[in-house]
DNA sequence: GCATGATCATGC
DNA sequence: GCATGATCATGC
């Protein structure tokens, strides 16, 4: 038997004893050091699954129960976290990084200083990977480490996400919590449907059980984090670099939340059309892009945004930013465009949970609306004049996300039957009138993708929202302001 | 007027 | 060539 070569008062010397855990299984790794445990030996006893039979069969230390960290003395918090690799071979995030189950009788006596969430996962030691199913936990290879320390403005972030999941479970909406509501930390699902309710405080009605994570879209940032990062030795405390565009700064957020400052950015621009506002940022705009109410929302936001997601909080949060134009009775012409699906992750994914569409159904959107001015001047003779009008934050009603599943259970079906092409699809149509809908998406109708099926091209196609969907959603948000703003027959 | 398929400017 | 963030164009 070798020695385990680490110091546990150490979280640096934790971390680099995980180096030899990379490229191999547990049960590989574990042999490696100690001949006497064989690989069928190495079990999971107890609900800590692959992470705790890490800290056991690998560093060799015995799982504490206290509510502290793992590595108790270094103050590290020991994580193992799935990565899945799609069709095309790209490997990609498999899930939310689940933290601590919310008990929401407890939760509410909490301030988020006294919470487990931050007690232990100020510095995490995560291990990252490969899910193949059917497989064992310890013959699962491990393909990157990394030492995360939250730095001091995520963490005012999160410590807001923290407060407005409370102010929920307090105002008796513990069963309408939604990941969408948060930025970095979120409410997540656990368990299955039909899974008996958890009791919640200030409400008769029963909850889903939840729990605390860090958002698939932050785990996101730490995987292209690892992957990019050359030094051997790595915290986030530098990470954000030339790559990293900052919207908000951490003095203002100790302040504001990031959604205040970022709706006041837009609000001095009120009442104004595009060119105005290209004009006060001596910007060129071309009147054929189509995309020029999105161009000049980025450069209110800052002007290095090429796409909104370049910017550091955006990415992290998954925010999805989208511009609106409502004509003057209220109608919204065009519906809205999300990504294209991609098949080979629909092909891959067995549980709606872990989709993309789930991802995007569950995100929290920053909707920039415009409305329709008429104007009879002659700079507006060829031309619609719509002016910047509000932002509003918004994420899917729990009660909508059922519908959300169904649309996917449809999609999922066409790629499984691989009925993709154009005349043999049950796609959503716009007519079905159910929200969402399934159309093409792409630069001309010769621009293909690959059945994940049959491998034969077929059409590209994106999630779309219908545009009368759309506009429950604007109206709700302009609530009483609705009928004064827009000419409503 | 509306639904649906087709396409576009931009930037990498 | 392709993703992004959209709008345009056509036919009923």
């Amino acid at each position: 038997m070798k020695e385990r070569i680490y110091d546990p008062n150490n979280a640096k010397s934790i971390f680099h004893f995980s180096k030899d855990l990379l490229h191999r299984s547990l049960a590989e790794a574990v042999c490696a050091i100690d001949d006497s445990i064989k690989a069928e030996d190495i079990v999971c006893n107890g609900k800590g699954g692959l992470g705790q039979m890490v800290e056991k069969y690998y560093y060799g230390y015995e799982p504490n129960s206290d509510s502290g960290p793992d590595f108790r003395e270094a103050g590290v918090e020991l994580k193992t976290t799935p990565l899945k690799k799609l069709a095309n071979e790209e490997l990609a995030i498999k899930e939310r990084l689940v933290c601590d189950m919310i008990d929401f009788c407890d939760v509410v006596k909490r301030p988020f200083e006294e919470s487990l969430f931050y007690k232990k996962s100020l510095l995490m030691l995560i291990l990252f990977y490969l899910h193949v199913a059917g497989k064992d936990l310890r013959d699962l290879e491990f393909l990157y480490s990394v030492l995360w320390k939250l730095k001091d403005k995520d963490l005012l972030i999160i410590k807001r996400d923290y407060e407005t999941i409370i102010d929920k479970i307090k105002a008796g909406k513990a069963h309408e919590l939604s990941e969408g509501d948060t930025m970095y930390l979120g409410a997540c699902r656990k368990g299955k449907k039909g899974d008996p309710l958890r009791k919640q405080p200030f409400s008769d009605i029963g909850a889903p059980k939840r729990a605390f994570a860090l958002k698939t879209s932050y785990m996101r940032t730490i995987l292209e984090f690892v992957r990019t990062e050359k030094k051997d030795m790595v915290t986030n405390t530098d990470i954000v670099t030339e790559n990293e565009i900052e919207l908000v700064a951490e003095e203002e957020l100790k302040k504001s939340s990031f959604e205040d400052v970022l709706t006041e950015r837009f609000m001095q621009f009120k009442g104004q059309d595009y060119r105005e506002i290209a004009g006060s940022f001596k910007m060129e705009v071309n009147v054929n892009d189509k995309s020029k109410y999105a161009r000049i929302a980025k450069r209110i936001l800052s002007e290095k945004l090429k796409e909104f997601d370049d910017a550091e909080e955006i990415k992290k949060s998954g925010i999805i930013a989208k511009t609106v134009r409502i004509e003057t009775n209220g109608k919204i012409r065009e519906s809205m465009s999300f990504e294209n699906i991609n098949y080979d992750e629909i092909a891959d994914t067995e549980d709606w949970i872990d989709s993309r569409w789930y991802e995007i159904a569950t995100s929290r959107f920053m909707f920039i609306v415009f409305r329709a001015v008429p104007d009879t001047s002659k700079e507006w003779e060829n031309e619609k004049r719509y002016v910047l009008d509000r932002v509003f934050f918004w994420t899917m009603p729990a009660e909508e996300l059922d519908r959300a599943e169904e649309y996917w259970n449809n999609i999922k079906e066409n790629v499984t039957s691989d009925t993709l092409t154009d005349e043999d699809n049950t796609f959503w149509k716009m007519t079905d009138r159910k929200d969402f809908h399934v159309r093409p998406k792409a630069q001309t109708a010769a621009d293909k993708c690959k059945s994940p099926v049959s491998g034969v091209d077929v059409p590209k196609k994106a999630y779309w929202f219908n545009n009368d969907y759309i506009q429950e959603i604007v109206k709700h948000a302009y609530a009483d302001e609705w009928q004064k703003t827009f000419e409503i027959k």
